[in-house]
Formats: structure tokens, C-alpha cells, sequence
DNA sequence: TCCCCTTCGGCACTGAGTGCCAAGTCGCAC
DNA sequence: GTGCGACTTGGCACTCAGTGCCGAAGGGGA
């Protein structure tokens, strides 16, 4: 079900058509989800869709919410990358803040496609729940940077409060952004948002 | 499986009879996830040792997460009627601060239970992303309580932030909170996390 | 050509969650 | 006490998510 390649690059090339096939799913998946709704559609479906076995499906994605979620898995790891390109100089709010803000940007190229997904996932708890359980781990990644970037421990308030606080701002924005149908400047969306925090939320609107 | 009680005063007595059936059962799941592990434990398990049928544990909780979340589905109950109490002057962020700061005095009653079901919930995942997603209905009505009382409408990026942002100062708190088993007060902690957030994360530490 | 490594498919199993129905139980009216 | 109606419970059967296991390809290298 995946297309033969040249065979070049040999470290990562199995990585590589591991990932295209991945997206193949997930795409399939979207198509189905979009047409019918995430619970009338099962793993089944989608299997067969996508010409492959439900068991390769599984290994494909751990649940089938996160066939939905394609992209949450990626998202992590330009977290840590931008957080880790962050000048030293930078305090602790600010650092966070233009990681979070290279997320933004990454939400909104492709956002036709996107904003199909986010309509679903919002729609349907079971996958709103497990997307919400994605982002807990990207505050954990935040926490652990903000914690030491700070000089606190990581089990301390002011770590905590900054990842959690930073990402609330992004779900904000993005949720008001899904409202628009996409129409406003999301990063200029979440630049408020985080600012409002920054300056306080007592001194907003 | 429930002992009889006199009957009296009709309209309600039935519901108070299923919270207190709904008690029991949460009370037996518990002991059972904290000796075993939640996924070491069956909904079957669960029912046995309530001495009732699977069938019936589903008619008090929709899912076996749910068990472990008994007090969520109140604490929305709680929060709305926190809300609706606040004086009419009060600004929005003061008005939310205020609700979620009595919320957090809930958490507080009954503490040695709640730090066994808080060290699951964030030790399982699919605990942890069910208790994300109540959490998410919470923001909901901090949303539409705030577009009001600031004038805005619900789908803009204020009250969004307004209440992502102090949903997220709760969870920062309760973090820290569970970091130190419970020893600090909790309700200090959740005032300077929605103060941190009120005067601006960019001045804090 | 043979071997190794990886991927895939199929099978069988556990367990969550649900619809349906039959059997109680409780309060109420006669 | 007897009968009626509303509600609760248990059991059965079913769908579907997710997993372990194993055997069958298939592709690359010696």
C-alpha cells in the first residue's frame, strides 16, 4: 500500500516511509470522520479505506483518537526544539513565550485541513479528552525548561503556572481563531493572548 | 445493595439515594485502584466488590474513568452557582478568581482521599485526559459567565483566555499542591497562582 | 542463493460500553 | 390485601477498541 522508493538515505529512510504511510491513514481517516462523524466510523472502516489490516493500524496509532491527532506527536518535538533555541539571556516568560508563538505558526500552514480536525475534535469528547492529554505532556516539557530557566525547583508553583497559563493562552487563541473559520491572523491571536498574560489578566479588556 | 430508608419527602429522596448508591461504588473502585493500579482493574471487579451487576455500575458512571472522578460532576454544580453569586460589580477576572478560589476550598474538605485519587488520575493517562476534559466543560461556563460580564461575545479571545487561563492557574496550583502531598494550604496557593496570572506572569519570579 | 531483519496480516482474546427484556421493588389507590 | 404504574436491577448478547502471538512475506546484504 506504499508506493516503492528509490532505495537512498538509508538511516532514516525507514523513518521516512513510516511517517508518509502514517499520514496516508490519518488522511483516510479525516475523509472518513469528516463524512460520517468520529463514532460512526470504525477502526475497521478505516483500515479498509487505507487498504491495510486493522492490525497494522495499531501500529500505526496507539488509539483511534489519535488517527485524528496526527500532527500532536510532531508538535512535541518542535516544542523541544524551540525551547532549546531560545537565547540564554531570554527570562523565563519570555522563552516560552516565542516557543509557544513557533507552535502557533506551525497551526496555521495547512489550515484548510486543519481546521477540518479541529471541528471534530472539539466536537467529540472522547477525542477532545485525549488531545488535552497531548498538551499535558507539552507542559510538562515547558515546566521542566521554565523550572530551571527560572532557578526553581520543578515541583514549584511559578514553573507549573507558566506552562500551564502559556498553553491556556494557545488554546484560547486557537479556539477563538476556529470560531472565525480560520479567518483572523492566528498568530496575532496568540500574541494577545499571551500578552494579556504577561501584563496581567486584572488589566485586560 | 443500598439499605432501606424511611420514606419520606418523595421528590428527592430518589436522587439522594443514587448519589449515596454512586458513593459506595466510587468508594469500593478506589480501594481497589489504589491496591492494584487503575488498569489492573475491571469494571467486573469493581461491580463484585460493590456487590452489584456491571450492568448497574453503568448506570451510575459512563465510564470506568468516571469512578475514579466522582466529585467532577458537582464541582461543575459548585462552580456555576459560585459564579451566579458573585456581586454584579465585581470585574470579570475578579469575579472568576473568586469562584475558582472557592472551588479550590472544596478540594481542600477531605483531603487524604482526594491526594489518592489526584496521584492516580495524573499516574493514568486516560484518567488524566477524562479529568482534562471535564475540566474543559468547567472553561465553558467560566467562558460564558465572563463574555457577559465583560460585555464581549462568548467566541472572543477574553473570556476564552479569562477562563482557559484560570482553570490553568487551578491545575498549577493543585500540581504543586500534590507535589507536596497535600502539606501547604492549597487555598494560598491557588490565590498566588491567580494572582501571578492578574498581575502578569512576565513580573513574576 | 541463503540469511537476517523488519513489516504485515490473521487469529484469538480481554475488556469497555450499550440495547433489550424480564424480574423484581416501592409507593399509591382501591 | 390486591392490583396498578413507575422505576430499578440483573443478565444476555452484541459491537468495537486494543493487544499478544505467530507465521508469511519481502527487501537488503554476504
Amino acid at each position: 500500500m506504499v508506493a516503492a522508493v528509490p532505495p537512498r538515505s538509508r538511516p532514516n529512510l525507514r523513518e521516512r516511509n513510516h511517517e508518509r504511510t502514517r499520514d496516508e491513514i490519518a488522511g483516510h481517516a479525516l475523509s472518513l470522520f469528516v463524512a460520517r462523524g468520529f463514532d460512526a466510523v470504525t477502526v475497521d472502516d478505516i483500515a479498509a479505506s487505507a487498504g491495510i489490516s486493522r492490525r497494522t493500524f495499531f501500529r500505526y496509532f496507539e488509539t483511534k483518537e489519535d488517527a485524528l491527532l496526527p500532527a500532536d506527536a510532531s508538535r512535541l518535538q518542535r516544542l523541544e526544539q524551540a525551547l532549546r533555541e531560545r537565547p540564554a539571556a531570554e527570562g523565563a516568560f519570555d522563552a516560552v513565550r516565542g516557543a509557544v508563538l513557533e507552535l502557533a505558526h506551525d497551526y496555521e500552514t495547512g489550515s484548510t485541513e486543519f481546521l477540518q480536525q479541529a471541528r471534530l475534535v472539539l466536537a467529540t469528547p472522547s477525542v477532545h479528552a485525549r488531545s488535552l492529554g497531548h498538551q499535558a505532556d507539552w507542559e510538562g516539557v515547558i515546566r521542566t525548561f521554565a523550572a530551571q530557566r527560572a532557578g526553581r525547583p520543578e515541583t514549584s508553583l511559578l514553573p507549573q503556572l507558566l506552562a500551564a497559563g502559556c498553553m491556556a493562552a494557545l488554546r484560547a487563541a486557537l479556539t477563538t481563531w476556529l470560531h472565525d473559520e480560520g479567518r483572523t491572523d492566528l498568530v496575532a491571536l496568540v500574541t494577545a493572548a499571551l500578552d494579556g498574560l504577561g501584563d496581567g489578566l486584572r488589566h485586560q479588556g
